[in-house]
DNA sequence: GGTAGACCTCAGGTGACGTTCACGTTCCGG
DNA sequence: CCGGAACGTGAACGTCACCTGAGGTCTACC
Protein backbone atom coordinates (compact mmCIF):
# COMPACT_ATOMS: atom_id res chain seq x y z
CA UNK A 1 0.00 0.00 0.00
CA UNK A 2 1.88 2.74 -1.42
CA UNK A 3 -0.52 5.10 -1.45
CA UNK A 4 -1.75 7.73 0.98
CA UNK A 5 -5.93 8.52 2.32
CA UNK A 6 -7.07 11.47 1.71
CA UNK A 7 -6.18 12.05 5.64
CA UNK A 8 -2.59 10.71 5.43
CA UNK A 9 -2.55 13.77 2.44
CA UNK A 10 -3.99 16.29 4.62
CA UNK A 11 -1.89 15.57 7.81
CA UNK A 12 1.17 15.50 5.82
CA UNK A 13 0.85 18.58 4.29
CA UNK A 14 -1.47 20.58 6.49
CA UNK A 15 -4.40 21.06 3.97
CA UNK A 16 -7.59 20.25 5.53
CA UNK A 17 -9.15 17.34 3.80
CA UNK A 18 -12.04 19.32 2.64
CA UNK A 19 -9.58 21.91 0.69
CA UNK A 20 -8.48 18.30 -1.07
CA UNK A 21 -11.57 17.36 -2.02
CA UNK A 22 -12.19 20.84 -3.05
CA UNK A 23 -8.77 20.81 -5.10
CA UNK A 24 -9.74 18.09 -6.71
CA UNK A 25 -13.09 19.28 -8.20
CA UNK A 26 -11.15 22.31 -9.56
CA UNK A 27 -8.69 19.58 -11.36
CA UNK A 28 -5.80 21.13 -9.36
CA UNK A 29 -5.24 17.06 -8.04
CA UNK A 30 -6.10 13.85 -9.01
CA UNK A 31 -7.18 10.53 -7.26
CA UNK A 32 -8.05 6.94 -7.77
CA UNK A 33 -10.63 5.74 -5.80
CA UNK A 34 -10.90 2.13 -4.13
CA UNK A 35 -14.11 -0.06 -4.46
CA UNK A 36 -15.76 1.51 -2.21
CA UNK A 37 -14.94 5.15 -3.68
CA UNK A 38 -12.52 6.42 -1.52
CA UNK A 39 -10.13 9.01 -2.31
CA UNK A 40 -5.93 7.21 -2.67
CA UNK A 41 -2.99 9.26 -3.91
CA UNK A 42 0.29 8.79 -5.61
CA UNK A 43 2.69 9.66 -2.87
CA UNK A 44 3.57 12.52 -5.73
CA UNK A 45 0.34 14.29 -4.54
CA UNK A 46 2.29 15.44 -1.51
CA UNK A 47 4.31 17.27 -3.79
CA UNK A 48 1.74 18.87 -5.58
CA UNK A 49 -0.54 19.87 -2.62
CA UNK A 50 2.87 21.24 -0.88
CA UNK A 51 3.50 23.30 -4.37
CA UNK A 52 -0.15 24.68 -4.10
CA UNK A 53 0.27 25.73 -0.56
CA UNK A 54 3.06 27.44 -0.93
CA UNK A 55 1.82 29.17 -4.04
CA UNK A 56 -1.32 30.56 -2.17
CA UNK A 57 1.42 31.73 0.37
CA UNK A 58 3.11 33.88 -2.44
CA UNK A 59 -0.30 35.17 -3.39
CA UNK A 60 -1.68 32.94 -6.26
CA UNK A 61 -5.20 32.25 -6.66
CA UNK A 62 -6.19 28.62 -7.30
CA UNK A 63 -6.45 29.26 -11.04
CA UNK A 64 -3.37 30.68 -11.41
CA UNK A 65 -1.65 27.48 -10.00
CA UNK A 66 -3.50 25.47 -11.83
CA UNK A 67 -2.33 27.02 -15.32
CA UNK A 68 1.28 26.79 -13.59
CA UNK A 69 -0.11 22.79 -12.50
CA UNK A 70 -0.49 22.44 -16.88
CA UNK A 71 3.18 22.81 -17.61
CA UNK A 72 3.99 20.09 -16.28
CA UNK A 73 4.89 17.26 -17.85
CA UNK A 74 2.13 14.67 -18.41
CA UNK A 75 3.09 10.97 -17.97
CA UNK A 76 5.44 11.03 -15.56
CA UNK A 77 6.46 12.57 -12.22
CA UNK A 78 7.29 15.74 -11.84
CA UNK A 79 10.74 16.45 -11.05
CA UNK A 80 12.61 18.11 -8.60
CA UNK A 81 14.05 20.59 -11.51
CA UNK A 82 10.14 20.90 -12.91
CA UNK A 83 9.21 21.98 -9.32
CA UNK A 84 11.97 24.34 -9.48
CA UNK A 85 10.98 25.56 -12.76
CA UNK A 86 7.20 26.94 -11.46
CA UNK A 87 8.81 28.57 -8.29
CA UNK A 88 10.67 30.34 -10.35
CA UNK A 89 8.65 32.86 -11.47
CA UNK A 90 7.42 34.02 -7.75
CA UNK A 91 10.45 35.86 -6.97
CA UNK A 92 9.71 38.30 -9.93
CA UNK A 93 5.80 38.40 -8.19
CA UNK A 94 6.92 39.38 -4.79
CA UNK A 95 9.67 41.76 -5.99
CA UNK A 96 6.93 43.91 -7.35
CA UNK A 97 4.77 43.15 -4.91
CA UNK A 98 6.77 44.92 -2.79
CA UNK A 99 7.78 48.01 -5.12
CA UNK A 100 4.00 48.49 -5.23
CA UNK A 101 3.65 48.60 -1.37
CA UNK A 102 7.01 50.81 -1.45
CA UNK A 103 5.58 53.11 -3.79
CA UNK A 104 2.60 53.45 -1.51
CA UNK A 105 4.38 53.75 1.10
CA UNK A 106 6.08 56.64 -0.31
CA UNK A 107 3.38 58.11 -1.48
CA UNK A 108 1.87 57.94 2.03
CA UNK A 109 5.33 59.91 2.78
CA UNK A 110 4.66 62.75 1.03
CA UNK A 111 0.76 63.36 2.15
CA UNK A 112 1.23 62.35 5.54
CA UNK A 113 1.48 65.52 7.42
CA UNK A 114 -0.29 67.69 4.89
CA UNK A 115 -3.53 65.79 5.74
CA UNK A 116 -4.72 66.50 1.92
CA UNK A 117 -6.17 62.64 1.65
CA UNK A 118 -8.12 64.53 -1.56
CA UNK A 119 -5.05 65.91 -3.36
CA UNK A 120 -3.58 64.73 -6.93
CA UNK A 121 -0.51 63.27 -5.08
CA UNK A 122 -1.91 61.00 -2.63
CA UNK A 123 -2.05 57.38 -2.48
CA UNK A 124 -5.34 58.03 -3.01
CA UNK A 125 -5.47 59.49 -6.82
CA UNK A 126 -3.97 56.32 -7.87
CA UNK A 127 -6.45 53.63 -8.85
CA UNK A 128 -3.72 52.04 -10.47
CA UNK A 129 -2.07 50.53 -7.84
CA UNK A 130 -4.82 48.49 -5.86
CA UNK A 131 -4.00 46.99 -2.84
CA UNK A 132 -6.56 44.54 -1.35
CA UNK A 133 -3.93 42.77 1.14
CA UNK A 134 -5.87 40.93 3.82
CA UNK A 135 -3.65 39.31 6.17
CA UNK A 136 -5.01 39.44 9.78
CA UNK A 137 -1.40 36.90 10.38
CA UNK A 138 -2.91 34.04 11.67
CA UNK A 139 -6.62 33.22 9.40
CA UNK A 140 -5.89 29.78 9.25
CA UNK A 141 -4.83 28.71 12.44
CA UNK A 142 -3.26 25.38 11.90
CA UNK A 143 -0.59 23.72 14.13
CA UNK B 1 -27.10 73.93 -0.59
CA UNK B 2 -23.72 73.53 0.47
CA UNK B 3 -24.78 69.47 1.02
CA UNK B 4 -23.85 66.99 -1.99
CA UNK B 5 -26.32 64.40 -3.47
CA UNK B 6 -24.97 60.74 -3.19
CA UNK B 7 -24.09 60.93 -6.92
CA UNK B 8 -22.06 63.79 -6.80
CA UNK B 9 -19.93 62.58 -3.79
CA UNK B 10 -19.53 59.61 -5.85
CA UNK B 11 -18.39 61.48 -8.79
CA UNK B 12 -15.99 63.57 -6.46
CA UNK B 13 -14.53 60.85 -4.98
CA UNK B 14 -14.58 58.00 -7.27
CA UNK B 15 -16.58 55.35 -4.96
CA UNK B 16 -19.57 53.82 -6.23
CA UNK B 17 -22.76 55.17 -4.57
CA UNK B 18 -23.75 51.58 -3.75
CA UNK B 19 -20.47 52.12 -1.90
CA UNK B 20 -21.60 54.82 -0.57
CA UNK B 21 -24.58 53.16 1.30
CA UNK B 22 -22.89 50.33 2.36
CA UNK B 23 -20.41 52.38 4.10
CA UNK B 24 -23.42 54.40 6.10
CA UNK B 25 -25.05 50.92 6.77
CA UNK B 26 -21.87 50.39 8.53
CA UNK B 27 -21.15 53.84 10.31
CA UNK B 28 -18.42 54.83 8.62
CA UNK B 29 -20.42 57.60 7.20
CA UNK B 30 -23.68 59.46 7.91
CA UNK B 31 -25.80 61.82 6.24
CA UNK B 32 -29.06 63.88 6.67
CA UNK B 33 -32.09 63.13 4.32
CA UNK B 34 -34.19 65.66 2.80
CA UNK B 35 -37.63 65.43 3.19
CA UNK B 36 -37.70 63.25 0.21
CA UNK B 37 -35.63 60.70 1.86
CA UNK B 38 -32.67 61.63 -0.09
CA UNK B 39 -29.33 61.57 1.48
CA UNK B 40 -27.34 64.82 1.45
CA UNK B 41 -23.79 65.25 2.46
CA UNK B 42 -22.06 67.29 4.29
CA UNK B 43 -18.87 68.75 2.64
CA UNK B 44 -16.55 67.25 5.11
CA UNK B 45 -17.45 64.23 3.82
CA UNK B 46 -15.94 63.84 0.75
CA UNK B 47 -12.35 63.77 2.93
CA UNK B 48 -14.22 61.41 5.01
CA UNK B 49 -14.92 58.99 2.16
CA UNK B 50 -11.30 60.05 1.19
CA UNK B 51 -9.93 58.78 3.96
CA UNK B 52 -11.77 55.46 3.85
CA UNK B 53 -10.58 54.69 0.36
CA UNK B 54 -7.15 55.55 1.35
CA UNK B 55 -7.18 52.76 4.14
CA UNK B 56 -8.52 50.34 1.92
CA UNK B 57 -5.75 51.11 -0.30
CA UNK B 58 -3.34 50.49 2.17
CA UNK B 59 -4.92 46.89 3.17
CA UNK B 60 -7.31 48.39 6.09
CA UNK B 61 -10.47 45.73 6.52
CA UNK B 62 -13.45 48.12 6.79
CA UNK B 63 -13.85 47.37 10.34
CA UNK B 64 -10.59 48.89 11.18
CA UNK B 65 -11.48 51.74 9.09
CA UNK B 66 -14.26 51.90 11.44
CA UNK B 67 -12.13 51.70 14.40
CA UNK B 68 -10.06 54.71 13.06
CA UNK B 69 -13.27 57.15 12.32
CA UNK B 70 -14.15 56.19 15.79
CA UNK B 71 -11.48 58.31 16.84
CA UNK B 72 -12.58 61.37 15.03
CA UNK B 73 -13.64 64.09 17.22
CA UNK B 74 -17.12 64.73 17.47
CA UNK B 75 -19.26 67.94 17.21
CA UNK B 76 -16.63 69.30 14.58
CA UNK B 77 -15.27 68.74 11.29
CA UNK B 78 -11.91 67.40 11.15
CA UNK B 79 -8.98 69.35 10.62
CA UNK B 80 -6.14 68.26 8.39
CA UNK B 81 -3.66 67.26 11.50
CA UNK B 82 -6.61 65.12 12.47
CA UNK B 83 -6.33 63.15 9.31
CA UNK B 84 -2.51 62.99 9.34
CA UNK B 85 -2.79 61.61 12.78
CA UNK B 86 -4.71 58.74 11.60
CA UNK B 87 -2.92 58.04 8.44
CA UNK B 88 0.57 58.00 10.22
CA UNK B 89 0.46 54.50 11.63
CA UNK B 90 -0.36 53.38 7.95
CA UNK B 91 3.45 53.84 7.44
CA UNK B 92 4.56 50.76 9.92
CA UNK B 93 1.82 48.50 8.86
CA UNK B 94 3.06 48.99 5.26
CA UNK B 95 6.85 48.65 6.65
CA UNK B 96 5.63 45.17 7.60
CA UNK B 97 3.76 44.06 5.09
CA UNK B 98 7.52 44.80 2.74
CA UNK B 99 9.44 42.69 5.25
CA UNK B 100 7.00 40.12 5.64
CA UNK B 101 7.23 39.58 1.47
CA UNK B 102 10.91 39.84 1.68
CA UNK B 103 10.97 36.86 4.12
CA UNK B 104 9.27 34.85 2.01
CA UNK B 105 11.39 36.24 -1.21
CA UNK B 106 14.19 35.70 0.98
CA UNK B 107 13.04 32.11 1.51
CA UNK B 108 12.26 31.20 -1.38
CA UNK B 109 15.38 31.99 -2.77
CA UNK B 110 17.01 29.56 -0.63
CA UNK B 111 14.51 26.95 -2.06
CA UNK B 112 14.11 27.70 -5.62
CA UNK B 113 16.70 25.27 -7.29
CA UNK B 114 16.33 22.52 -5.12
CA UNK B 115 13.10 21.98 -6.03
CA UNK B 116 12.13 20.48 -2.20
CA UNK B 117 8.88 22.33 -1.57
CA UNK B 118 8.04 20.10 1.05
CA UNK B 119 11.51 20.75 3.34
CA UNK B 120 11.69 22.63 6.71
CA UNK B 121 13.35 25.75 5.36
CA UNK B 122 10.99 26.10 2.83
CA UNK B 123 8.23 28.98 2.42
CA UNK B 124 6.00 25.96 2.45
CA UNK B 125 6.25 25.20 6.12
CA UNK B 126 6.18 28.50 7.68
CA UNK B 127 2.20 29.13 8.40
CA UNK B 128 3.10 31.91 10.70
CA UNK B 129 3.40 34.07 7.74
CA UNK B 130 0.26 33.69 5.81
CA UNK B 131 0.09 35.59 2.99
CA UNK B 132 -3.34 35.92 1.49
CA UNK B 133 -3.13 38.94 -0.81
CA UNK B 134 -4.96 38.83 -4.08
CA UNK B 135 -4.43 42.26 -6.13
CA UNK B 136 -5.09 41.20 -9.82
CA UNK B 137 -3.57 45.00 -10.67
CA UNK B 138 -7.24 46.34 -11.75
CA UNK B 139 -9.95 44.52 -9.64
CA UNK B 140 -12.21 47.71 -9.80
CA UNK B 141 -11.89 49.40 -12.77
CA UNK B 142 -12.69 52.24 -12.35
CA UNK B 143 -12.10 55.87 -14.58
C1' DG C 1 -18.21 -10.22 12.31
C1' DG C 2 -18.59 -6.18 15.01
C1' DT C 3 -17.41 -1.64 15.62
C1' DA C 4 -14.86 2.73 15.80
C1' DG C 5 -13.24 5.93 13.11
C1' DA C 6 -12.29 7.55 8.68
C1' DC C 7 -14.46 8.43 4.53
C1' DC C 8 -18.28 9.57 0.99
C1' DT C 9 -21.70 13.18 -1.28
C1' DC C 10 -24.53 17.04 -1.40
C1' DA C 11 -26.52 21.20 0.22
C1' DG C 12 -25.92 25.18 2.40
C1' DG C 13 -23.00 28.58 5.09
C1' DT C 14 -19.14 31.98 5.85
C1' DG C 15 -17.08 36.57 5.38
C1' DA C 16 -15.50 40.66 3.25
C1' DC C 17 -17.15 43.96 0.16
C1' DG C 18 -19.90 45.32 -2.38
C1' DT C 19 -23.15 45.12 -7.14
C1' DT C 20 -27.45 44.31 -9.46
C1' DC C 21 -32.24 44.08 -9.81
C1' DA C 22 -36.99 45.15 -9.28
C1' DC C 23 -39.94 48.35 -8.26
C1' DG C 24 -41.29 52.66 -6.45
C1' DT C 25 -40.36 57.86 -5.27
C1' DT C 26 -38.18 62.43 -5.73
C1' DC C 27 -35.97 66.28 -7.86
C1' DC C 28 -35.24 69.74 -11.12
C1' DG C 29 -35.14 72.05 -15.67
C1' DG C 30 -38.18 73.41 -19.20
C1' DC D 1 -46.99 70.49 -14.36
C1' DC D 2 -44.37 66.95 -16.84
C1' DG D 3 -40.85 63.82 -17.81
C1' DG D 4 -36.45 61.84 -17.33
C1' DA D 5 -32.61 61.39 -14.44
C1' DA D 6 -31.36 60.52 -9.99
C1' DC D 7 -32.54 58.56 -5.82
C1' DG D 8 -34.80 55.20 -2.29
C1' DT D 9 -35.34 50.20 -0.29
C1' DG D 10 -34.78 45.23 0.25
C1' DA D 11 -33.36 41.06 -1.45
C1' DA D 12 -30.65 38.42 -4.24
C1' DC D 13 -26.38 37.65 -6.47
C1' DG D 14 -21.18 37.27 -7.03
C1' DT D 15 -16.35 36.16 -5.84
C1' DC D 16 -12.84 33.20 -3.46
C1' DA D 17 -11.60 29.50 -0.95
C1' DC D 18 -13.07 26.77 1.50
C1' DC D 19 -15.98 24.83 6.07
C1' DT D 20 -19.93 22.49 8.31
C1' DG D 21 -23.39 19.28 8.92
C1' DA D 22 -26.51 15.61 7.80
C1' DG D 23 -27.04 11.21 6.55
C1' DG D 24 -24.93 7.22 4.94
C1' DT D 25 -20.75 3.94 3.68
C1' DC D 26 -16.09 1.81 4.02
C1' DT D 27 -11.92 0.00 6.17
C1' DA D 28 -9.08 -1.83 9.52
C1' DC D 29 -8.43 -3.98 13.61
C1' DC D 30 -9.75 -7.10 17.38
Amino acid sequence: MSTLTIGQVAERTGAASSALRYWEDLGLIGSVRTSGNQRRYDRSTIRRVSFIRAAQRIGLSLDEIGAALATLPEGRTPTAGDWARLSRGWRGRLDEQIRRIERLRDQLDSCIGCGCLSLRTCALNNPSDVLADRGPGAVLLES
